[in-house]
DNA sequence: TAGGCCATCTGGTCCT
DNA sequence: AGGACCAGATGGCCTA
């Protein structure tokens, strides 16, 4: 709300136009060279923020606007109250062109800041088991998976959990809402399993949810209090990598073998992991490069298990291996570079535990 | 239409 | 002084 009044003569409007503010939008928007479709789209919100801070009259120019108009009305004879406190600058027309040019640019870094975080929300999402360009997770339900997603890991270390049980399921999904969790748990159970899927047999049906495996209870995982966004469908892309616990012997449909519901594969899937920092694949890939290393009909995480060194789960958890730990192993995914120095992956878990980082 | 999610703008605060 | 970070506010888009 206003912490001060305008002054008299101060509207809205004029206070834009003469603050230069509309066309401000557009000299920031330039400024940043070519603007995002959202951007253009978002224009009118973006005006709406600036009409917003206008009448919120938090900025000391906004004041400073305000003494110069007493000052108008003082000089003219009308008998404004004296206003204690040290007098301000006047806001001249520099004043305000070097305001609104820092104001610009101060923009211009916090949306370049938010994209930069996005993008690193997004490298964290690719190292996320049910990576979907499609069905992106929201921030939250991102943040969520991961810190589950390490839990789980670091529990298949510690007590050498198979990361085909129930329980590893279920601590990737604690807190999450039910659609991301069905999601998960759809992805988990793409191989041979006991989870069984129940919202995800309503959308692609069996040939999906029960693939390759002995039908079981409907797993559902109930988040009290949480909001329930929309996701539905599944792009099975991290499920194999979860299924390389189990070694590359697997069949298994593709992720387009849904009948319907399920959008097609549009893009790289999520990228294997890799601890020694050498990183062969590219998120975005060329063409030939995203057919050769993601190859969603084949199953592009059998291609990893067969090539990346998957570890291989026994009876009793992952089955030892080069160089000397089945650990080792299981960090060996391969991640593209900005992945692996941006984000936190779990390969750096698998890493520091093995004291390699 | 309500609610969730998101992008953006903005002012404040802290740090260099 | 300027940049980074943060939180609040706002409006658009989408879905149930």
């Amino acid at each position: 709300m206003m912490t001060k009044p305008f002054g008299k003569s101060a509207d809205v409007s004029e206070l834009v136009s003469s603050l230069g503010w509309l066309e401000e939008e557009e000299d920031g928007s330039s400024q940043d060279g070519e603007q995002s479709p959202e951007m253009r789209g978002r224009h009118g919100s973006t005006l709406g923020g600036r009409l917003h801070a206008c009448t919120e009259l938090g900025s000391e120019d906004m004041e400073e606007e305000e003494d110069e108009e007493e000052e108008e009305m003082g000089a003219s004879g009308e008998h404004a109250p004296k206003r204690r406190g040290p007098k301000k600058k006047k806001m001249t027309k520099a004043r305000q062109e070097r305001f609104r040019a820092r104001r610009v640019k101060a923009n211009a870094r916090e949306r370049s800041r938010m994209h930069g975080l996005n993008d690193a929300l997004d490298n964290l999402r690719r190292v996320m088991p049910c990576y979907s360009k499609t069905q992106k997770l929201s921030k939250i339900e991102t943040l969520r998976l991961a810190r589950n997603y390490i839990w789980a890991l670091s529990e298949v270390l510690e007590s050498g959990q198979s990361p085909e049980s129930h329980g590893f399921v279920e601590m990737l999904c604690k807190g999450l809402s039910q659609p991301t969790s069905n999601l998960v748990a759809g992805c988990l159970q793409l191989g041979p399993g006991p989870v069984m899927l129940s919202k995800l047999e309503d959308k692609c049906g069996p040939g999906l949810a029960g693939a390759g495996g002995p039908a079981g209870q409907p797993l559902s995982y109930p988040s009290p209090g949480l909001p329930s966004p929309p996701y539905g469908s599944l792009e099975a892309s991290h499920l194999l990598q979860m299924k390389g616990f189990k070694g590359p012997a697997y069949d298994h449909p593709s992720p387009n073998e849904c009948s319907s519901g399920t959008p097609p594969y549009d893009g790289p899937l999520t990228p294997p992991l890799s601890i020694s920092g050498n990183f062969a694949l590219k998120q975005e890939a060329s063409p030939h490069e995203s057919e050769r290393n993601f190859t969603p009909h084949s199953g592009h995480h059998a291609h990893y298990l067969s090539s990346h060194h998957y570890p291989t789960p026994t009876a009793g958890g992952l089955a030892g291996g080069p160089p000397g730990h089945p650990l080792f192993q299981a960090s060996r995914y391969e991640l593209p570079l900005d992945v692996a120095f941006d984000s936190f992956t779990p390969s750096h878990l698998v890493a520091s535990q093995m004291g390699t980082i």
